[in-house]
DNA sequence: TTGTAGGCGTTATCAC
DNA sequence: GTGATAACGCCTACAA
């Protein structure tokens, strides 16, 4: 095997395009009016080279280094809906030219500090934040501009973007009614994740939305795979009951195939996207479903804290995304 | 709001322990003796000044990034299984001190070419590979060690860490017949994705091992959705049936339940694990359920790799992880 | 056992 | 419109 070649450098595209290094420079970083006759010359050596500017010596020299630190929560297991954020976020982060680090939840800010004092990260991309988070205090200490996915208690001096929680509660009170149910049972979550300032602000937007109408809203506070039938004995003869739930979507589903629930008439089931439901059964395509807007918000919060780290002078801001139904 | 401090650097500490900045770096570094007295002063001026080194200057003069390149495939949709290994490897690689930057399958070949080249890498973590993957060429090419999780055709110059399909072949035959089954139905991606070198390996095992017993071996190639219908159809009196997928298991169960087919004792089914059973339907916690051990093999994917940028002088190897029963 | 000094490859401020 | 040149913060020979 050959010798393998030193990388090339800035210097060595100078050398091949018989101008100085700065002159490289200013034609990579477009901080300086160039010829188009010098910039053809560079970026042919460039090409010939296969030059890619060395990161290390940016970073230091720029102290940017093109890097977005993204804050994952703690899974261990299967967590498919975490996975289409991140995979969206790292998308749309190479779009606009940054790569994303992973830190884990579990470092919590130890890690946090590590990455913002070496100067790894640009900006930070929290995620499932508690409503008192003990992480935020060392971003918001770090001076490091910030989004959080999901909105936390008390107003940050990041941006947040997340979805709206409160439109949603109306959507689903909105349908339901319209579907002709008397009845609707809130599983899952509203019962237990009290905690999470999305199931709050969920619950309000029911409320709200129920006053208005005629419905009977029911938290339901028990096993995922009992929902079925505890939703049969609560219901009357000639009524309808819409089911929903933030999360459990997928249990209570199993739970209503096995009973044979799906097929029933009497019954709604309205479930939160994210998991593609058809392509489980067939028997689910019918099922009216909720778009939690997941790639959108990712993309949102990538593109707000671009904003925040290339325009001077630029305000956090909370951006809140609506839910849409699916093939309605 | 008071002026940002502008964050310390190895220079300050020096300062304020009255050393000169090199013993500072090589305190950090451990590369050459110090005695114990400097040592504790240079200590607790970083920490009292809550230093860290800062990231871009190291890499650029060690041309170490401590940034491991971590290669995810598309997804789009939801994937639970990636999370898993994902969550693991950031946390492994954080014990090693290592962070793990995301580059996405979408990038392809360019995009190893970037962080190859820039140094942002040190080395690369790729998973979920074709048989003959176009990224690999890149990899090889940049001379940059790696790690393949789940083994490509080609032998290549990294190693591999995968589990051992063939041993799960072996397996899966040998527990259908300890529970007395004339046959076994494979689903999923048996009938399709031959195009992975995984499924061909686990078919090798499962021909070799029925080879020796009494099993009739059925590979299935329609539609998940009616798994169950088409073993209840091939079935005779008094027979029974194993069913297994290395994919699909979700489905299959889906549609077993809304079947009723269950609790047929007819039927078994061994289900690859990953997504937590039980957690979905306590109707699902008596499925044998083999363990794909994905964190322990996303475990070893890391250590693997540190040891290749480590080690002078180490070599690629292969390592199978052997799959094992779930509470049997 | 510790200090001095050169340079890693950029960016950006001077001059011309 | 372009070229020299001084940092950026750290690592590591080379001296002492």
């Amino acid at each position: 095997m050959a010798a393998r070649k030193k990388t090339p450098t800035s210097q060595d595209v100078a050398r091949l395009a018989g101008v100085s290094q700065s002159t490289v420079s200013y034609v990579l970083t477009g901080s300086r009016p160039i010829s188009e006759e010098t910039r053809a010359r560079v970026e042919e050596a460039i090409a010939k080279l296969g030059y890619h500017p060395n990161s290390g010596a940016r970073t230091l020299r720029s102290r940017r280094s093109g890097v977005i630190g993204l804050m994952v929560p703690e899974t261990g297991a299967d967590d498919g809906v975490l996975m289409v954020f991140i995979g969206a976020i790292a998308r749309e982060a190479r779009l606009h030219g940054y790569d994303i680090l992973l830190v884990t939840a579990q470092e919590g800010a130890a890690g946090i500090r590590r990455v913002v004092r070496t100067g790894v990260c640009e900006g930070l991309i929290l995620m499932e934040l508690d409503r008192y988070d003990e992480r935020v205090a060392p971003v918001i200490e770090s001076g490091l501009p910030f989004v959080t996915i999901g909105k936390p208690e008390e107003f940050p001096q990041g941006s947040v973007v997340d979805l709206d929680f409160e439109m949603l509660g109306h959507m689903v009170v909105e349908r339901a009614v319209e579907e002709g149910c008397d009845r609707l049972l809130l599983f899952g979550a509203p019962g237990r994740r009290r905690s999470r300032n999305d199931v709050s602000r969920f619950l309000t937007g029911i409320e709200a939305a129920a006053e208005e109408v005629e419905l009977d809203v029911v938290l339901d506070v028990g096993a995922l795979a009992d929902v079925p039938e505890r939703a049969l004995r609560i219901i009357l003869p000639n009524q309808r009951t819409a089911l929903f739930g933030i999360t459990g979507v997928r249990q209570v589903l199993f739970a209503m195939a096995a009973t044979g629930a799906l097929v029933d008439e009497t019954r709604l089931l309205i479930g939160l996207s994210g998991e593609d439901l058809a392509d489980i059964s067939p028997l689910l395509a019918a099922v009216p479903q909720i778009d939690p807007r997941r790639v959108e918000i990712s993309e949102l919060a990538v593109g707000e804290l671009v904003r925040l780290l290339q325009i001077e002078g630029a305000g956090p801001r909370i951006t809140l995304v609506e839910p849409c139904w699916l093939e309605g």
